[in-house]
DNA sequence: CAAGTTTTTTACCATTTGGTAAAGTTACGA
DNA sequence: TCGTAACTTTACCAAATGGTAAAAAACTTG
């Protein structure tokens, strides 16, 4: 068995190669939309050779979604807890916004994922992202007793937060039709983003 | 052929039977991810027997965006015009959550064909959408300038309207893992985002 | 550089899946 | 009630798809 060796460099460059090509691929048409032929194809790979750094298609995926969800909940784990409230809010919204930006394909996986009932997924939301939403809906309610933000449910503010910023991934499609030719949709966005937050935890 | 014959009753009550089992399977397996032997069981049909009344999987699906995404856009047209601005803005807001709670299945299908780029749905969001989208925009421009509401982008503020009331049916698997064994999750809900909008409109 | 190990490729297979053909059954208007 | 049109069922098929077997090639290391 291989299984315990470290891996060599071959391993790891294409690991991350059908990684990367993956996720594209289940951002776009979802798991059981996505054929592992496509995959192969876009890592110039052949099939049999897909299968044999990864046991299943299954497991390409699952290793994407675990790999990318504490690179996609960092800028939550960035907030300081002593920082100044109202402008530890708002720039975990600019982080957020900015990850929209750059990274669609995270967002589309998981927005996939979870719309479906997150199958693939719920143990790592119950073992990774519960007791960091938890920690960070109680440092916010802290804010909110001390009077340095408006009062309101931590958990609903949290989840308006993730859903107005990964709309902008997430229904790229929808916006790209309703504002065409907006060559600065992006910047209109955070601009919009942020006065409207600010506007709504400003105490 | 039987094309331009009215439908039978038959028919009608057989092909709402077929919408109503995919809708269901579409919305929490994706497209590709629903089969025909799926559909065929959930309503009790036979395959062949889908294939009398939908030439193809595609063509029901096609035919559940079409038929939903009137009645999924109606409380944009039930807007008045004339009437208070601040508390029309609240009542759609009061609307879209309660769709979210009632037909959170309609959400989803939209929400996946979205995600994936709205393959099957672009020319209907250009035609149906779109002019809706645009006559309200200006409206509430409108009702900006006469000083009724805070000034804002009016697509962005439609776009953070849809993105925080369909992220409750679009993410629930997500929000039961956060949030659980709240009973009254979809009141705290509502009360959460009236006031949030509320609060933001207020000029 | 030889022996062993890792990686790649070719050929293949079983199952699933969207869809068809055609016979059988039911409903319905004249 | 009878004939026809609408509908249902059974049997089937070709293509797509996830995955395997095993040989060939390339790389690593003593």
């Amino acid at each position: 068995m291989t299984r315990t060796r470290k891996p060599s460099r071959i391993q790891t460059e294409n690991r991350r190669r059908i990684r990367d090509a993956a996720l594209g691929l289940f951002a776009t048409h979802g798991f059981r939309g996505t054929t592992l032929d496509q995959i192969a194809e876009a890592c110039g790979m052949h099939k049999p050779n897909l299968i044999y750094y990864y046991k299943s298609k299954e497991a390409i995926h699952i290793d994407l979604l675990n790999t990318l969800l504490e690179e996609w909940l960092s800028p939550l784990d960035a907030m300081d807890p002593e920082g100044e409230p109202l402008e530890e809010m708002i720039g975990y919204i600019r982080r957020k916004m900015e990850m929209s930006r750059l990274y669609p394909r995270e967002s589309r996986l998981f927005a996939n994922e979870i719309v479906q009932g997150a199958p693939r997924m719920l143990p790592h939301l119950e073992s990774i992202l519960k007791p960091l939403f938890d920690r960070q809906c109680a440092i916010i309610t802290r804010w909110m007793d001390d009077g340095k933000l408006a009062q309101m449910h931590p958990a609903h503010l949290i989840f308006s937060i993730w859903a107005v910023t990964q709309h902008y991934a997430d229904f790229e499609a929808q916006i790209a039709v309703l504002l065409p030719g907006d060559d600065n949709r992006a910047g209109g966005a955070e601009v919009f983003v942020e006065d409207m937050f600010r506007k709504l935890l400003a105490p």
